[in-house]
DNA sequence: TGCAAATGGTTTACAATGTTAACTATTAAT
DNA sequence: ATTAATAGTTAACATTGTAAACCATTTGCA
C-alpha cells in the first residue's frame, strides 16, 4: 500500500534524524564542539540558568546522559556548573561568554538546517508535517508507557 | 512560527524511530534476537538468498556493520553463511527454518507497530507523510553528499 | 600467462550512546 | 533525630558508528 515507509517507517525517521544532525555538525565544524548543540540553546532559553535536573526533564533523557553533556560542556568552556546556595545539591548551569559568542550561530545553523531539510514543501505540508509528528509522538509515548 | 518542531526537527525524527523500535522489540520480545528483524525481511524478500554486500547496500550501510548483523543472527540461528561456488569472496545468506517460522509475526509486528503509530490519522495525511518523508530523505542526502 | 588492482568479507580499535546499579551529599518529612 | 527522597556522580556493560588494516579471491590488462 504505502511501499516506501511500510516496513521501515522507524528506520526512515532514525535516518532522517541522523543525517539532520549531520548536516548541522558540517554547518558547525569551525566550532569546538560537535555536538549538544540544543542543550546550550535550551540553557539560554532558560535564562542562561537551570538544573542539571531540568535539562534532564527538558532534553527527554536522564540524569546520567546530562552528566556527560554537562562534562563536554564544561571541558570545552561552553557551561559552568555553580553550586545553589539555597540548596546545594543542586547545581545551576550557567553559559559562558565563549557560548554566548557561539548561540547566534547555531541558532542560525538549526533554522538553516531545517530550510534545506524542509526546501520544496509547501507550507501547508510543513504544518500537516507538524501536526503529524505530534500526533506519532503522541501515538508511540502512549503505547511506550503502557508496556 | 513552528514553535514545535523549529529547532528539534532532527531531534523529533530520531526520537520517533527509537520509540518505533522499541515498541517493536516490546511486541516481539517473546524471539529470541531483540534486533536485525529488517534484516531478515530484506533477505527473504531476495528470495531467501543475497550476499553481505548487496544486504549492506539495501538496509543503506556498510560491510562492517552488516559483519556484526551477521555473527548476531547467525549465532541465533536465523541466518546462515553460505560461501557461493561461482564466487568464492561471497558469502549467501540464507534463512534458516526457525527463520522462516519467526519471519510472519515478525511481518505481522512491523505492520501492527505502523497501526500504532499512525493511528489517528487520515489516509490522506498518510499519504502526504510518504512523500513529506521521501522529499526530506532526498533533500538531507542530497546534501550530505555535497559536503 | 602473470601481475596489479578491485572486490567481498573479517578483524581490530576507538569513540559515542543507552541503560542500570550503586554511591555521596544534601534536604524534606515525620 | 532518623528515615526517605532528591541532585548529582561514578562505574560497568552493551550497542552503534566509523575507520584502518588485513586475507582471500577475482578481474583487468599488459
Amino acid at each position: 500500500m504505502h511501499p516506501t515507509i511500510d516496513q521501515p517507517l522507524g528506520r526512515m525517521l532514525s535516518f532522517l534524524g541522523k543525517g539532520y544532525l549531520h548536516l548541522l555538525r558540517a554547518k558547525l565544524n569551525h566550532l569546538d564542539i560537535d555536538r549538544n548543540y540544543y542543550a546550550l540553546v535550551l540553557i539560554e532559553s532558560h535564562d542562561g540558568i537551570i538544573t542539571q535536573q531540568e535539562l534532564a526533564i527538558v532534553l527527554d533523557t536522564d540524569k546520567v546522559s546530562i552528566v556527560r553533556v554537562v562534562d563536554y560542556l564544561s571541558e570545552k568552556g561552553y557551561v559552568q556548573r555553580v553550586r545553589k546556595t539555597d540548596d546545594r545539591r543542586k547545581h545551576s548551569l550557567i553559559l559562558t561568554e565563549k557560548a554566548k559568542m557561539a548561540l547566534p550561530e547555531i541558532k542560525d545553523a538549526f533554522s538553516e538546517i531545517n530550510k534545506i531539510a524542509l526546501h520544496g514543501l509547501k507550507h501547508s505540508q510543513i504544518e500537516e508535517l507538524t501536526e503529524t509528528i505530534t500526533k506519532l509522538k503522541s501515538n508511540i509515548t502512549e503505547n511506550i508507557h503502557s508496556i
